[in-house]
RNA sequence: GGGGCUGUAGGGUAGCCUGGACUAUCCUUCAGGACUGGGGGUCCUGAGACCGGAGUUCGAAUCUCCGCAGCCCCA
């Protein structure tokens, strides 16, 4: 074959780019990450995070891999928040009575509620709620649980699955029918400086959470006319996609008494006087998974940072004929190395080339290559997924243990700084309404605001964006009026496609 | 909210317009075997599909309607 093809090369020259091509088309390849929305679809289902296939719109099923992931990702927030929170377990269903009783979050949600209205074949005599978010299944009980200001400030949280009756595009951890992953926490506080100051926390919180994921955020105070129905204000974090779009990823809301007066939440302060609680609310669902995969990923697959991948090493046996002895001692090697890392030894009948591919696909950070060339000098290749296998190099099998905590922080390392100068150059100061509606195709851009309501409607009607909201940090953008009515302001907004 | 398109093995597709030789194409995948093995191996053998329902018809993957599911565009 070798040599009939050699002929036809000299005579078509194109065949051989053809054969290139054809073969390439063969291999179930995914698509180059600059077509994010394929992209996005394909390493969901190829890197085995979620099964798309279940039959109902906008469910899906977590794959074993995809739901280690999640576990990873959200036992890190768990930790966070163990410090000064509690943990704890409310129900699904909620009666009607309790769910109407807030007008504003009625309004918010009526929309997209699902209704258990049968028991068996018999009408219930009170619909219950699947809970689009659990503030009205907490509150009658923390009226139950707070009585003096001995019992302040509460601060619990949940992780649970939630139900909003999508109508518009579903897709996978981003736009669900049942958020799977839903950590909502809420807290009561004894006046509205301690619950200013629980936002603030809970901010500090969430950045910390996805510094741990080698994400970097934008965090703003949400315009009045997008908060949380029922909240004073709302912070939100957003991450800014590949594609340009921005991504809401956590969002904290101080609630002031709003809740304690339809929910009759009262304390008795030191006076004996009762006074209204001022509570806070604040969620992450599996979109923070989302995230990680789309800022991370390239044209090879997942990449994941070590501390959340659900396999962070892999040990791929070079086999010849007779090579007893590399099998030997990668399984050796994979047995103390699993005493420290989550290691798995592909000895699968696949070719290295294909378990390469493969492994990479997944994100596992770290891959060790041990043939008979290694086991020879006593070394050992480590590849670091980030790099695609290109730097590649050999060390002590004696000491790979430190030779992979290297590799790990190093992966961080690049993550992050990969991703904050994604962001950064998706960041940017417009100075006119043109050039906004421009920049905001490819990124989040920044623009004077005067703080009127109408002002802002008119720059989402001209840039056919969203305000994100007026930023929360440390940068300082050079601001000295509104881009719409040229008023004189130091303040600004993100603007912003959302998904 | 309005409009358009699509549904064929686990994944991707051909066939549909113009109904019949479809016992449904090709690639991938999966199972068994042989040779192999440092970046997606080759060969042999085998497995696997017309979204669901109703209708039109002598005959439906193909035409019609309803349902379900998915994709795209506009507000």
């Amino acid at each position: 074959m070798g040599r009939e093809g050699h002929l036809e090369d000299l005579h078509n020259p194109e065949s051989n780019v053809q054969q290139n091509k054809k073969k390439e088309q063969q291999k179930e390849e995914l698509p180059p990450k600059s077509e994010f929305s394929e992209w996005y679809n394909e390493i969901i289902r190829t890197a085995q995070i979620m099964d798309v296939r279940y039959p109902v719109k906008g469910l899906y099923v977590w794959y074993p891999f995809g739901f280690s992931l999640r576990n990873h990702v959200f036992s890190i927030l768990k930790e966070l928040l163990n410090k000064d929170h509690q943990e704890t377990l409310f129900p699904l269903l909620i009666p009607e009575h309790e769910f109407m009783k807030e007008a504003e979050h009625i309004k918010g949600f009526e929309d997209e509620v699902y209704w258990v209205t049968h028991g068996g074949r018999d009408a219930l005599d009170v619909k219950l709620a699947l809970r689009p978010t659990s503030e009205t299944a907490i509150y009658p009980m923390f009226k139950l649980w707070i009585r003096s200001h001995a019992d302040l400030p509460i601060r619990i949280y949940q992780l649970v699955n939630t139900f909003r009756y999508e109508t518009k595009h579903t897709r996978p951890l981003i736009r669900l029918r049942e958020i799977t992953s839903f950590k909502e926490a809420h807290t009561a506080h004894e006046s509205w400086e301690d619950a200013e100051r629980q936002v603030e926390n809970a901010i500090q919180i969430y950045k910390k959470f996805y510094r741990r994921l080698c994400i970097p955020v934008i965090v703003s105070k949400r315009p009045s006319w997008d908060k949380f129905p029922g909240a004073e204000y709302t912070v939100a974090l957003d991450v800014l996609m590949p594609d340009g779009k921005t991504l809401q990823v956590g969002t904290v809301h101080n609630l002031g008494t709003n809740f304690a007066k339809t929910f009759d939440i009262t304390y008795e302060d030191k006076n004996g006087e009762q006074q209204y609680v001022n509570q806070t609310c604040y969620g992450i669902s599996e979109r923070c998974i989302a995230a990680l995969i789309s800022i991370h990923g390239d044209d090879g697959g997942l990449v994941l940072p070590p501390e959340v991948a659900p396999v962070q090493v892999v040990v791929v046996p070079i086999l010849f004929k007779h090579s007893e002895d590399v099998m030997d001692t990668a399984r050796k090697l994979s047995e103390r190395l699993s005493k420290e890392f989550r290691i798995v030894l592909d000895d699968s009948e696949k070719r290295p080339g294909a378990k390469f591919y493969e492994w990479e696909l997944r994100g596992v950070p770290v891959r060790l290559e041990l043939g008979p060339r290694d086991l020879e000098k006593g070394e050992i290749v480590i590849a670091p997924r980030v790099w695609k296998g290109e730097r590649r190099r050999s060390v002590d099998i004696n000491a790979v243990e430190e030779e992979i905590k290297k590799e790990f922080e190093n992966i961080e390392k690049i993550l992050y700084e990969k991703a904050l100068s994604s962001l950064k150059s998706g960041l940017k100061l417009c100075s006119t309404i043109e050039g906004a509606k421009e920049w905001v195709m490819k990124g989040i851009a920044i623009v004077g605001w005067c703080g009127e309501e109408e002002c802002g409607h008119v720059i989402e009607e001209k840039c056919s964006c969203d305000v994100l909201g007026e930023p929360i940090g440390d940068e300082e953008y050079e601001i000295t009026e509104c881009v719409v009515c040229g008023r004189e302001t130091g303040r600004c907004v993100f603007l912003g496609r959302p998904y």
